[in-house]
DNA sequence: AAGATTTAAGACAACTTTGTCTGCAATATA
DNA sequence: TATATTGCAGACAAAGTTGTCTTAAATCTT
């Protein structure tokens, strides 16, 4: 997995919160309940993305949390560097020790271009994309298909 | 961390073993002593190798281990493939519940794209490639500096 | 002020990966 | 045959990630 659990759960929950119409404080337990999400892990994420203003809370009734900014100006990759940190789009592919990159192995350059791409993708995400091709075609955020939750195939 | 470490130690170990003259048995508690890599671990990721057909193995004294096939005839790919699996040649990247890539998420197709790209790179470094610059700039293949192990700077 | 609701924080448990240890099987040598 | 050397196999431990639970702090309603 490139992305950790952490991050896949915070983009799916931030992807959920874009997709409602209107921007207000919306409970963490409506979405863990939502996305089918641990919600004290669903927590301790969004703490994450909140601490780093990408989100902001608000404790008490009718509290909650909601985006900091328009969904069309956060990025995946503020979603991706806020909790899987950005070492993933800066490491080593061989990790040889004590390799100083001073004399790269065969790899490096290549894989330099690589994670350079995967970062250019996530910056071309926008929030907003993915909410609007959740909108639009009902893609599923949970197992239990929660946006088109009408035609569920029940017993028989 | 894209590969897992036993894919990284096992890397090392075919590394050097394609670094040193003639393809013989080598003892593995020769290679985990040189590299710094726990015994037994080792043990265990050869095995996997071995399964595979990439090494070959003999058991007794002068016994051990060794490439199964020419270092210029052994891809990073190979490597890769047997120890980690091609799980994450194949993976999708967000991991959208019940996606069933009839309608991609936006990242789908930029995220195949690249995973081509890994895939391709990997299968273009041959061990002899990765081997001939750890002998030509004395690349480290440990902490411990093996192979210029001459000035280790000790205390003072 | 009292109680309900909600996030924040941290302890703890389950699971996965990584690493260690013990015994077994195969082989060579004597 | 006895002994030493080696890989094979599996149990076990340590560490990291993931998931659960309890308590505290903030805020609203009454
Ligand atoms: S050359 Fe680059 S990719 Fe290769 S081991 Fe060194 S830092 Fe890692
Ligand atoms: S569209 Fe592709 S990348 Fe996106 S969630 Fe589905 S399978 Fe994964």
């Amino acid at each position: 997995m490139f992305l950790s659990k952490s991050c896949l759960y915070g983009i799916r929950a931030a992807i959920y919160m874009a997709s409602v119409e209107g921007n207000q404080f919306m409970s963490i337990r409506h979405i863990s309940d939502t996305l089918d999400i641990s919600f004290h892990f669903l927590t301790k994420i969004l703490q994450t993305l909140t601490q780093d203003g990408i989100m902001s809370s608000y404790r008490g009734p009718n509290g909650g949390i909601m985006l900091a900014r328009s969904p069309d100006a956060i990025l995946l990759i503020d979603l991706v560097r806020s909790i899987d940190g950005d070492q993933i789009f800066t490491e080593c592919f061989l990790g040889l020790p004590n390799c100083g990159n001073a004399v790269p192995c065969p790899v490096h350059d290549h894989w330099a271009t690589i994670r350079t791409d995967i970062a250019q993708l996530l910056s071309t995400i926008k929030l907003s994309d993915l909410a609007a091709r959740v909108n639009t075609f009902g893609h599923r955020l949970s197992e239990n298909d929660i946006l088109s939750s009408i035609k569920k195939p029940e017993s028989q």
